[in-house]
DNA sequence: GAGTGCGTATAAG
DNA sequence: CTTATACGCACTC
């Protein structure tokens, strides 16, 4: 059976709480304003008989990783960070999907089908990518709506908005500081 | 088998 | 701008 270490930590966007096996990060959620429903949730993905024990050291280590160390356009996050995350093979392969749009950029529901070879099954790559189980790490904002707007999310249109801007200023301040060493 | 859904396109008010 | 209709299909019950 799989054992679960799990914790918190404050990110730029509010409380997160951070759960890894012994594989990598499995989950990740901003706990926003129900704490207690999102760690109902946990319990549920996971069972309540999972044994789990609480690291708060390693999940603010992790929220250093994603937010504070310096990132690169190509997000050599995933590198640093294995993901665990549980699901059915087509949650799986939309998320590995997902995880190739690059920093500070976005993609559409429908690029995202087409990645996984099923360009006509637009609308069940969305319910799979509402399904994340890992905020930011599988980056879900990043995916938005053709027409631009940026969709529903998990965690608020809020959240979302405020990654995205964040990772395109991070994105810009990296680009001028590469033209200004040259 | 029926119901659902983080979409998209088109038509209409 | 908003509502309506149709399409699409993985998933759950």
């Amino acid at each position: 059976m799989d054992t679960i270490v799990y914790g918190f930590a404050d990110s730029p966007f509010g409380p997160i709480i951070v759960a890894r096996n012994r594989k990598g990060v499995c989950d990740l959620q901003f706990l926003g304003f129900d704490r207690h429903r999102v760690i109902h949730e946990l319990g549920t993905r996971w069972g309540v008989y999972t044994p789990t024990t609480q690291n708060d050291d390693m999940a603010q280590q992790v929220e250093r990783l994603m937010f504070e160390t310096k990132i690169t356009l190509s997000d050599p996050i995933s590198a640093e960070l294995p993901l665990c995350p549980r699901g059915t093979e087509f949650q799986l392969k939309v998320w590995e999907a997902v995880r190739s749009i690059p920093f500070g950029t976005t993609a559409t529901y429908q690029d995202i089908a087409k990645l996984v070879g099923k360009p006509r099954a637009v609308r069940n790559v969305a319910t799979a990518i509402g399904e994340n189980p890992i905020a930011v790490l599988i980056p879900c904002h990043r995916v938005i709506h053709k027409d631009g707007t940026l969709g529903e999310n998990h965690w608020g249109t809020n959240i979302k908005k405020q990654l995205l801007d964040w990772e395109k200023q991070q994105r810009e301040a990296i680009i001028s500081q590469n033209n200004s060493k040259q």
